[in-house]
DNA sequence: CTTTAATCGAGACGGTACGTCTGGTCTTGTT
DNA sequence: AACAAGACCAGACGTACCGTCTCGATTAAAG
């Protein structure tokens, strides 16, 4: 990789910054949002020099999503059964608990933050949507394969239904509970399941 | 109304100043989001002082969302037919229609202002989210009574899914289209239309 | 005078005003120096619009030194006594005395203000310092006619001398005490009394 | 000292930025005076960083001071001659002389300032005042020794008188000449030359 | 007994400067 | 090289007053 080299001659740069840094980074948008998100605050919190932090992220927006991503990883583990569609609902729900607290502000400062700086969408899609969506887009071309859900679904579709609702309650600062997150499932599998007369053309009509 | 005498003294204020201000305002959002909408830049496009504009709004949130509703305001007229469901889809499409230009990216503005500031989507919620429901609620509720949608079906849930979508796509800068605005439409459809046999029982079995 | 007629008709000036806002101005002065003196407090403390005092008095100078004289006037009177030195000792203690507590402070906004402003010096000149020389100068040429000072002292010069000490501890904020009041009038009378040789001539030398 | 090792570490601080800034707020001052001299102003003059104006002065007065301290600094030198009161009316006329220009108005500002700042007095007299005071001082005591000056005079007093005037004028916007600085100076040495019999006395009774 | 004309309170308005905060860059010496 | 420390320029922040202006409501004397 082009990353595993950047740097062969000289100090090494210390792992301890890196850990320092991304906990503050991590502290002050659960604590302040964005708005305290500052590099002189992390700086001032972690211990570390701006000049460091500067050095290692190009701009704020990946700073944020790289601690968002270190605070989810290795949180998820899924031991899957026989039905795709418990298996995506208990992904679904397990996500919403972990988004109820600090890590759904975060969320949404990666979100607020990307509308000002293009890289940040970047960043955060790259960097953690995609590797993030590998699992429940599995389960669900599972179940289209057994059936469970129609064949004409699209994946990605889906999921953006799924999370569409999620995001617009974080930034509009409304509640996850659970039973929400249920029926939001309820309501887009409904669109999702093989059924016997097909609704939207009558609706069309 | 009670707004009508808020002040009876003093020098009136200038209404070419409003729509001075309001009208900078959007342009800015719109060319440059939230970076660029800074109350400097409002003034300077404007011409009118840095003063009269803190002294009329309190935050750049509530600046946001003024304009745009001034902007929205007075986009919207729905001659309904027939059928509840023809009439809210026409109007999820034109509202898919109008944020797919300026206005998609003003809003995203104010989702993102508000990460930082609860009073700015109390404004969004309050001056314009709120009026804005009136109307769809209004032919969700005559669908409900005609028995075009299942009795119950939460209009209000039913919302939240449509523009969840949208909001995502807007704050992820991924474009808005029409097919995809019927395809969002559709899947929703399917769970809020009478159908023989109710799927999701089955699902969570 | 031409003072006498500016209006004839329309509605008079509130004296009442007049009062208050001198009485606002005496205060500020007094209690936080020209950093508080401002038009917009003097309008708050005494309750009177900001356009009333505007109309009344064209600078701040012209305010601050009104108000000192409205404090300081009718404080003198003074019975003359047979020694011209005895009533211009008497006189001089008087000022310093009454420079002491809030007029000093006052008149050092004055000739602070001054310094920016030269319309202040001059409104302080001609209506306080002319004014209230004319007292102590009538001492002194009755003192010289009398043989008491010597014939080539100039009046307006030994009050130069007597007061620029006072200033100059007023603006350096260094107390004034009657003792030393006494010393520098003992000095400066030294200067001004007829003597057996005269000095000048052997320092010149 | 203390002084020389206050920070050893970072950026070192600019000499190239400390002169610009001097030199134009001295610019600023006797062009002006105090009303023109902004930090904003000096900033923009000096071409230096309003920030790096801030972070090595505290106040406005302590700048003028610093500047007005840079502008007099190796401005005198005085060759001692055998009359100590030869050397005082030197230095002292040499001090009217200088006053007389942009460094009169200078002072005054200074003056007019500590007004609304007692640290700018503490500044202007720690800073200025008392070293600037050490040589007319030493010639004084010089003097009361080889007699030339009466033994109970007060140096410091007699400094009072002197400048007490000079300030006054200053103040009042008077001018300053060397006729008027010799009178002056005659007068207030009259009190502290030894004489034949000792008026105050007679005046006092 | 109306005009008439100036005063008064209230507050909007365009400005200017304030002092603070943050961003990003740079220049030191130290590790 | 990386790192800590901190100077530096740039620019927006929100506040405080400035002096001017527009209102409507008083208030006396003149017609």
């Amino acid at each position: 990789m082009g990353e595993t080299k950047p740097a062969r001659t000289g100090r090494p740069r210390s792992e301890f910054c890196q850990q320092a840094i991304l906990r503050a980074a991590l502290d002050l948008l659960a604590e302040e949002g964005l708005a305290g998100f500052t590099i002189e605050a992390v700086s001032a919190r972690s211990g570390v020099a701006r000049t460091t932090i500067y050095r290692r992220w190009l701009t704020r927006g990946a700073l944020a999503v790289d601690s968002f991503r270190h605070a989810v990883s290795a949180e998820f583990t899924l031991s899957p059964t026989a039905s795709a569609v418990a298996d995506l609902r208990t992904a679904y729900l397990g996500m919403i608990r972990l988004l109820q607290g600090q890590h759904g502000r975060i969320l949404a400062s990666i979100l607020a933050e990307g509308h000002s700086d293009p890289t940040t969408i970047g960043a955060f899609t790259d960097g953690y949507l995609i590797p993030a969506r590998v699992l429940p887009l599995h389960i669900l071309h599972r179940g289209i394969k057994t059936g469970e859900f129609r064949a004409d679904v699209d994946p990605q579709f889906v999921m953006e239904l799924l999370f569409g609702a999620v995001y617009r309650r974080l930034l509009l600062r409304q509640p996850l509970d659970e039973a929400w997150g249920n029926a939001v499932f309820d309501l887009v599998l409904t669109g999702c399941t093989p059924q016997p007369q097909q609704a939207s053309q009558t609706m069309a009509a």
